[in-house]
RNA sequence: GGGCAGGUUCCAGAGUGGCCAAAUGGGACGGGCUGUAAACCCGUUGCGGAAACGCUUCGGAGGUUCGAAUCCUUCCCUGCCCA
């Protein structure tokens, strides 16, 4: 999404209280000071991302739509990509050390991650700065580091730490130990080359920050800040931005903008005031009167909460495909007929055509296709044998009738009114077949 | 470096020569009920096969045996205790 232009105050008076308000507090290292500060003053902050992966995926819409907030307020935003602290790798909150990635993995994934996050925030290098921490990391020598560094920590407070608690009872390597040094060095940077004083994050990173705030105070003499955000979880328990198949990505070509805005029309009741007050830009008083919604209501909620994150996400092109073609998907009455054109999409419009689409030779439709191999095929189903006992369990349609055999060939019958056939594995999961050639 | 305990299917965790594709629990998935929700009930949960049945799994590599996740050798990894 492209940047509102910064200006001074928002409509609510301080930023720090629309975060507050939003959900996005867990922790600060000084509340009053914090909110001072983002309320006066024009400030740097920085939030820093692993390079883990080619993409982020939804849990990170936390800390993106901070940075957003914060930015729209007219503070100074630093992406730090941690492509030096991820080939140390985090031990907070974690169970287990992470594998270690070669080098050129990683910067590759954070040339990646940067890329990704200029759709939210743009670095033109006065309100938005991308860096990446491997420029300065990289090339420490190790004794002056220890000397001027490491120095200032205690080994006796850092295995007091609640982080490091789980780690000492499952095993913690050197390595990862030296992760929270790096980390509070990184912030020390970032204070002295931008002057930066707030450092946000999750909360598992509460330790991390705190030991920049603290190493800030003890080599600078100055005053910085922490804030964290909290961990979400699904009402359900499940990590955020994590489903049964993997990491609901950002990236669209892992994560399609369709399986996403389904991620959040399938979110738990529970969570959609939640989300929406986090993961979309609605003023809060348009938020208050969707979580007011009752029963079936509700997915009016969800309907919202899931174009709103999807346009933020994917821009409002994809996420009007997306909605259109969850509305042919499970418009249910609204029409089999996979009914219009695909552009203008008046309200309840459907499009079939917006669905994950697949095309198979017309000549295997005149042949018959297994219907387990055609689900397997399209990736509604993982195996063959996956999609048989599907069958059995009566979990496959086409065209909204069930797939009542496993022998039942698919063929050129089958073809809906529209030309194509639309698969569903269960009753969520959707693909669209059309013939070629 | 020494001593001990371990590495099992998505996770936890049984199994200790054949009855093991591997107990049990969780998770996940399908069905029912619903609102594309939760809760609840039923079922499924290595791959291929319509089925019969076959194939590949129990840290890696070898070996013993008619037959191994289970025994032996060796290597790698982890935790605990000692240095």
């Amino acid at each position: 999404m492209t940047e509102p232009p910064s200006r001074g105050r928002t409509m609510s008076g301080n930023v720090y209280d629309d975060l507050k308000e939003r959900g996005f507090v867990a922790q600060v290292s000084d509340e009053d000071a914090v909110r001072r500060m983002l309320g006066a003053e024009r400030i740097t902050f920085y939030v820093g991302f692993d390079s883990t992966a080619t993409s982020l995926h939804a849990g990170s819409l936390v800390p993106i739509m901070a940075m957003v907030h914060l930015r729209r307020a007219g503070h100074r935003a630093v992406a730090v990509v941690g492509s030096g602290t991820t080939m140390v790798g985090d031990p907070s909150g974690k169970t287990e050390m992470r594998q270690l990635l070669d080098e050129a993995t990683i910067r590759a994934q954070g040339q990646a991650i940067l890329i990704q996050l200029s759709r939210y925030l743009r670095f033109d290098g006065t309100s938005a700065i991308a860096v990446d921490n491997a420029d300065w990391l990289l090339p420490l020598r190790y004794i002056p580091f220890l000397r001027d560094i490491g120095r200032h920590f205690s080994v006796n407070r850092m295995l007091a730490a609640e982080a490091y608690r789980l780690r000492l009872e499952k095993g913690l390597s050197f390595i990862e130990f030296n992760y929270q040094l790096l980390q509070a060095y990184d912030f020390l940077t970032l204070y002295r080359d931008y002057g930066c004083t707030l450092q946000m994050g999750g909360d598992d990173q509460w330790g991390n920050i705190l030991a920049g705030v603290d190493l800030i105070r003890r080599v600078e003499g100055a005053t910085a800040q922490a804030l964290t955000f909290p961990l979400l979880t699904t009402a359900s328990g499940a990590k955020m931005g994590k489903t049964a198949q993997g990491a609901v990505w950002l990236d669209g070509a892992l994560f399609s903008p369709y399986d996403f805005y389904q991620y959040w029309i399938n979110c738990d009741d529970r969570d959609v005031g939640r989300f929406l007050r986090m993961f979309t830009l609605l003023p809060l008083e348009e938020i208050r009167r969707l979580e007011g919604l009752k029963a079936s209501g509700i997915n009016e909620a969800k309907r919202v909460l899931a174009f709103e994150a999807t346009k933020i996400t994917h821009g409002e092109l994809e996420a009007e495909k997306a909605r259109q073609a969850a509305a042919a998907a499970f418009g249910g009455k609204a029409g089999g007929a996979g009914a219009g054109t695909g552009e203008g999409g008046s309200q309840a419009a459907g499009d079939l055509k917006a669905l994950p689409t697949t095309a198979v030779p017309r000549s295997r439709l005149e042949t018959g296709i297994a219907p387990a191999g055609l689900f397997t095929e399209v990736g509604l189903t993982p195996s063959r044998k996956e999609a048989k006992r599907m069958i059995e369990q009566g979990g496959l349609y086409v065209n909204d009738s069930r797939v009542d055999s496993v022998g039942r060939l698919i063929t050129l019958a089958d073809l809906g009114p529209d030309g194509g056939l639309l698969l569903k594995a269960g009753k969520k999961k959707v693909h669209r077949v059309v013939p070629a050639g």
